[in-house]
DNA sequence: TAACATGCATGATTTTTGTCATGTTTTTAA
DNA sequence: TTAAAAACATGACAAAAATCATGCATGTTA
């Protein structure tokens, strides 16, 4: 289980200059302060459900949550995953829209909600804070787009690989280095290579074999990674 | 050859009503149209390319354009398809950096630019336009996440079908009412499908032999609509 | 702790999809 | 108008990936 510190002021969040929100003028981060709402969600909770109205925003204190998408036969698809300082929930909100995806915490993750109303009277009166919003969707926006091209055009070996180094990328390695610190199960890699599982798992112990991770249950070590950028074929 | 009227002003663009821009205050459309260039694509010439540099954003007045991306195997894969009305460039504008992706006119096309520095300082000033540039985004990002699901999930039959489906409803028909306006070749429905081209040519003939489309050459008519949508396995 | 459920792993098989080869048609340009 | 190139079409084959089946391991709960 783990310790949350007690809800703490947006003014000394750990998260204060990683967040959008940073950008935000002093007169408004003191507003969000006084209306935010601070939550604690245990591993496998849900934030918020894909076709439910939007409320306001989330922005993670600590913790990791995944957000996915239903596909039409009711397949999960995890669309990004997110981190401390991370803010979800705000595209379905700026479209008017209901939720297109689902958050849920991967494991026991603390949480502010600003309020819609708070939250549009924010971006309506700090120009900075909507042109990092509007910077935040771009690269999103990029982000996807690359993806779908990688779907689109890449054998799922690459892309499994690829998804390894990204995983990687957002949560980083545990204090040994090389421990991915993240447990996600076969399937919630699969679906985030957009795979079957057994593909997944196949693969997962092709690269053991040779030689590129180590696994241990839900552990995963990341033994060789240039070896695994090679594999994933990516280009820069 | 199409003919295009003369340069016009915004205040009586055909477009004034569905762009984003119509969202701006009156003053700006003012020095937008005193600071446009307004420009003729032929078929096939390039607006603009993956990996320089943006300096404005473009607005399409009237004709169609792709908006492609090169794959690490150097595949195109086209992103989105544009008509009269929309605007293209904003994202490497807003998050600057380079293009991540090229814009090629599919027919001769009438495009006004907006300078880089009009356009930010507008969007700087007029609180609604960068509403509503991030509800265009956040429309842009959904979008992108579901066809992201259905090329992780749906197989290639069913995802030609609903890119049939998708090209109707950006491009329309003709006067008769069934045949697709926008000619693509079989090559660049393979690239928006996100599969080989030999695929696409197979499954259109197939889908001529049940009676849903017909075809002549680059022209393609839809027959039965409700079985196209039946073969996409749509949800909604 | 036993019984059950769930997740992981692997083999066998089928289906889907891509690739290669070849011929035809259509476009383009000389 | 003709020659060349590009696009389209189709068959044969190979490769990739999904599915089905089964067994083992792990974890959960009565």
């Amino acid at each position: 289980m783990t310790h949350f510190h007690d809800p703490t002021t947006c003014q000394s969040c750990a998260q204060r200059f990683t967040s959008v929100f940073c950008k935000a003028k002093q007169e408004f981060i003191t507003e969000i302060n006084e209306q935010k709402i601070c939550n604690i969600y245990k591993k496998g909770q849900t934030l918020f459900n894909e076709g439910s109205y939007p409320f306001g925003v989330y922005c993670i204190n600590d913790g990791k949550v995944k957000l996915s998408h239903l596909g039409d036969d009711g397949k999960e698809q995890i669309i990004r995953l997110l981190r401390g300082g991370d803010v979800l929930g705000y595209r379905a909100l700026l479209s008017g829209e209901r939720y297109s995806a689902s958050a849920i915490a991967l494991e026991d993750t603390q949480v502010c909600f600003i309020p819609k109303e708070l939250f549009i009277s924010v971006l309506k009166n700090d120009t900075g804070l909507a042109f990092e919003m509007m910077k935040l969707l771009s690269d999103e926006l990029h982000k996807a787009e690359v993806k779908l091209t990688h779907l689109a055009q890449k054998p799922i070996r690459e892309r499994l690989a690829e998804t390894l180094l990204f995983i990687k990328e957002t949560y980083g390695f545990e204090a040994d280095g090389v421990t991915l610190s993240v447990r996600l199960s076969r399937e919630e890699i699969a679906n985030l290579v957009g795979t079957a599982t057994e593909s997944t798992i196949r693969l997962l112990s092709e690269f053991k074999k040779d030689g590129m991770v180590e696994l241990d249950g839900k552990k995963i070590k990341i033994l060789r990674q240039k070896e695994l950028i090679k594999t994933a074929n990516l280009q820069d």
